[in-house]
DNA sequence: CCTCGATTCAAACAAGTGTATGAAACGCCC
DNA sequence: GGGCGTTTCATACACTTGTTTGAATCGAGG
């Protein structure tokens, strides 16, 4: 069989790939993993890179469809949105329970994106973006600048990313604390739901007031 | 003089590491820039790694004389120090207007230590966390979980750290801004601190009214 | 049973990798 | 200027990389 040995390769090529990059990893090492001769990844698929592009589109589909995009009922409130919208995030980047190689996949070519998929991409990300800004169009005050939305925006999203992309030194700062339950997908989103919804009612209050943020500097509130 | 031959191969080790991570580069690129023999790294460094090991190093302490820690008068209200905090992260990160190969090459190591340099990180970042860390005693109230602060603290970190990691992308959602004044390092710095204050002042209520967070979903604060 | 296309395989290929070698060139002190 | 340790150089080495090749194997149709 043909597709079998195609799939096998599939199989393989994903989770190494997601470890050592596409320029980490040797054909040899797929073909040893999967069992199949060096000379299957250029009959079936015309090349290493092929192989990489079409492995980056399958762990695009299958994160599509195992974590399908943030939904609400019509009637949820926009606070509760932001919940769901960020869980979605976390689920997508940690993996609901342990780390996918799709997700690290993703997240190497988000960093770095290769030239080839660099649409792909663009893709994957864009829709969260819009719903996002949506989210905050429900929360912020209708005057409130596009450049203030893009900054919260930012904020959110940062406050999600950086539990996958600096989890290293997340580990490394907290302790075994990270590796417990204490740290959940649950809790985190409810912690940067909080946090984000608590920052954009004080920011709200300082916009609707008429100081503006960003055009001084009217720190000293908090101490 | 062997000297001059050392610094120039760093001088062009530097940023060519910082583009293309340790595998990626070879030493005959290497030599060929800085216009040397290819037997030069060995002679004078004894291998290619111990070369990265000692750019690594070099980078690590010419970041730390250019841009050097946070530091504020003595008698500065806390939400002062965050400001000054957060200001010179996002230098360290962004660059004090074009982006050195320093950070670069530190930022790469930060996502996917070598093993060999992992210390070196950790020597990095730890004090800037432990820097943080003292903010936040002053700023929330005495009854905060370290659970909580934790994630206080990565709340902020990752508000700062997204603008250089999700660099890709945030100048492609934003477009052309992103390149203009728009986001310089003190408006940024501006925003993620207000953003970060006004946030903990309203977790700060609730902490104290004893509604600790992440117990529960008292998310409907803000519709 | 034979045939023919599709698939697998071992082996080889050319290019590129980091490193080693031994001779040449240099700079300096006597 | 001669001698000598230091530095440079061209070259070669052993190894790995992705890819190619041509023969061997398989599997169904006539």
């Amino acid at each position: 069989m043909a597709d079998d040995t195609r799939i096998r390769m599939f199989r393989v090529a994903g989770p190494i790939f997601a470890d050592k990059g596409f320029e980490g990893t040797t054909v040899r090492e797929i073909c040893a993993a999967a069992d199949v001769n060096v000379a299957s990844v250029n009959y079936h698929f015309g090349g290493k890179e092929t192989l990489y592009l079409q492995t980056v589109e399958l762990a695009h589909q299958e994160r599509l469809q195992r974590v399908p995009p943030a939904a609400w009922p019509s009637d949820a409130l926009p606070a509760d949105k932001l919940l769901i919208f960020v869980t979605t995030i976390l689920n997508r980047i940690l993996g609901e329970g342990n780390i996918g190689w799709e997700t690290r996949l993703l997240m190497r070519e988000m960093l770095q994106p290769t030239e080839a998929c660099r649409p792909l991409m663009e893709e994957y990300v864009r829709p969260q973006w819009d719903q996002l800004m949506g989210i905050l169009d429900e929360l912020l005050p209708t005057v409130t600048t596009h450049h203030v939305r893009h900054q919260i925006a930012f904020s959110i999203v940062g406050q999600c990313l950086h539990y996958r992309l600096a989890n290293e030194f997340v580990s490394l700062l907290i302790g075994d604390d990270w590796q417990t339950g204490a740290y959940s997908v649950e809790r985190l989103a409810q912690h940067i739901t909080q946090f984000s919804l608590a920052a954009m009612n004080g920011l709200s209050e300082m916009i609707q007031e008429g100081e503006s943020p960003n055009l001084q500097i009217p720190i000293s509130a908090a101490t």
